[in-house]
RNA sequence: GGUCCCUUCGUCUAAUGGUUAGGACACCGCCCUUUCACGGCGGCAAUACGAGUUCGAAUCUCGUAGGGAUCACCA
């Protein structure tokens, strides 16, 4: 069976971007009836908040992205303990006594005089003196993964072919010198235990996949399927991450976006498909195909999702909204929704839409006489659907405007808006009283 | 600086050696509605640059330019 997992940090809010890799985690694991794995990276533990991993989970719910299991990687350091041990026994690991300070230095040096930071080993050729030594002195190791310096080939679900020289890279560090688990080695060690078959992430992971892959084999595993998606960018051309903004799902939220319409986007952008607004994730599960995804960088472009936001309330009825109506604090009927519904791009505008036809405005008049003119011939009797027209017809014989002249006006000072719904549908729902009380001019 | 990746309409992309280089969104126009919006129809618009291979290149090769990622005792 397919399992994937998405496995977040919690050192923050989750963000347009990696909200993206658990998106489509999620939807490669629905497509093939696969199993979803929500697994919290908290091995830095002074980095990692419990109200991140809180703030997560609340995020992906609200998205409407639900886990098969959860793990949290701080309840199993002892797996990771163990298969230090079993490196260390196959001469993969190696314990190194370098301090922050000096392995820094030395990068610096190599940088500065034209080479790659790239640990040059020295403590793998440590005697086993040397290392009693260190130890005698309180000097605690910090271990080292032995890299083979050969190509790591593999098919990325991706990119394709992908091939790695082991060399460019230094032996990545797995266990601190404070005793704690390095990502590298953790993530490792569960995506074995927890028989992962497949990890989509960013690509910049690309290079961390590489060593992995030796990883899991030195671990007597094989490796899963890779796959990394590439990044996100901003509209122009910059990485997501560094202008953090106001990309956060919280900060969407706030504003007003719906998570379909998020979800929408970021499910078929940089794809081939055409992105569109769908009504439920359902949908875009169907036929959802990582192949689809293309190699280079998609841009995220907050106009685009506006639009889906927008195109998402014409998609909804009355029941589909009515969750999010009735947190306003006046009543939001069927007909109200209707009415407004292809005319807001906004949760919010519903608020705006309601003063305007039941509470107070600022109407604006641009020809005083012609509305005189409408107020004398609104007709008598219960309003109905032919209202409207009658009403703009017996304006339109006395005062011989048509068209743009005689709706503007009008449209201008009921509404105070240029544009808006259908207004034989809105008057009805306006009533006698206020519109009277519109075409007044008392506000003059 | 080393290594890896990317570059087709404004944007997201399709076309795995032969297409009038296709679609979607945006934009513009027309229609609908005796108004605007919504909706429907249509139009504009692209192979980063330079060589090479080939009868034929967006597609393969090399170079140039631009962009990105990575090179942590973070994940």
């Amino acid at each position: 069976m397919t399992k994937v997992r998405f496995a977040p940090s919690p050192t923050g809010y989750l963000h347009i971007g990696n909200f993206r890799t658990a998106l489509i985690n999620f939807l490669y694991a629905r497509n093939k009836n696969g199993h979803f794995m929500l697994r919290i990276d908290d091995t830095d533990d002074e980095r990692s908040q419990i109200k991140y991993e809180h703030a997560i989970k609340e995020d992906l719910d609200w998205m409407g992205i639900n886990w098969d299991s959860l793990e949290k990687q701080s309840s199993r350091l002892f797996y990771y303990d163990q298969a230090l041990e079993k490196l260390l026994d196959k001469k993969r690991a190696y314990p190194c006594f370098e301090t922050p300070e000096e392995l820094s230095l030395k990068r610096k040096r190599q940088l500065s005089s034209g080479k790659p930071p790239i640990y040059d080993r020295t403590a793998l050729h440590l005697s086993d003196s040397d290392i009693a030594d260190f130890k005698a002195k309180g000097i605690r190791p910090h271990y080292r993964f032995l890299l083979d310096h050969s190509d790591v080939n593999w098919n990325d679900l991706v990119k394709g072919p992908s091939r790695y020289n082991m060399s460019n890279l230094s032996d990545p560090v797995i266990i601190r010198e404070d005793g704690k688990v390095i990502y590298t080695l953790a993530s490792v060690v569960d995506d074995i235990d927890f028989e992962i078959t497949d990890i989509l992430r960013g690509e910049d992971h690309m290079t961390n996949s590489a060593a992995q892959i030796q990883l899991f084999e030195a671990l007597e595993a094989s490796p899963p399927n890779l796959g990394h998606l590439s990044l996100l960018t901003d509209i122009s051309g910059a990485g997501l991450s560094k202008r953090i903004g106001s990309l956060s799902l919280r900060d969407l939220k706030a504003e007003g976006f719906q998570p379909m319409a998020i979800s929408s986007l970021l499910s078929k952008v940089g794809t081939s498909d055409s992105v569109d607004i769908f009504k439920d994730i359902n949908q875009i599960t169907f036929d959802f195909d990582i192949e689809k995804f293309g190699k280079s960088k998609p841009k995220f472009d907050k106009n685009e999702l506006k639009f889906l936001n927008s195109k998402y309330f014409k998609l909804l009825d009355f029941e589909d909204i009515y969750d999010q109506l009735k947190n306003f604090n006046f009543e939001v009927t069927s007909g109200f929704w209707e009415l407004v519904k292809d005319n807001i791009e906004n949760i919010k505008q519903i608020e705006t839409w309601w003063h305007i036809i039941y509470g107070k405005i600022k109407p604006v008049y641009n020809d005083t006489d012609f509305i005189k003119t409408c107020l004398q011939n609104l007709p008598n009797g219960n309003f109905n659907e032919n209202t409207w027209s009658i009403w703009t017809s017996n304006i339109m014989k006395v005062s011989g405007r048509k068209g743009k002249d005689l709706y503007n006006p009008l449209r201008l000072c009921l509404t105070g808006q240029s544009r808006g719904p259908e207004m034989a549908t809105l008057v009805l729902l306006m009533g006698r009283k206020k519109i009277i009380e519109r075409l007044s001019l008392n506000d003059l």
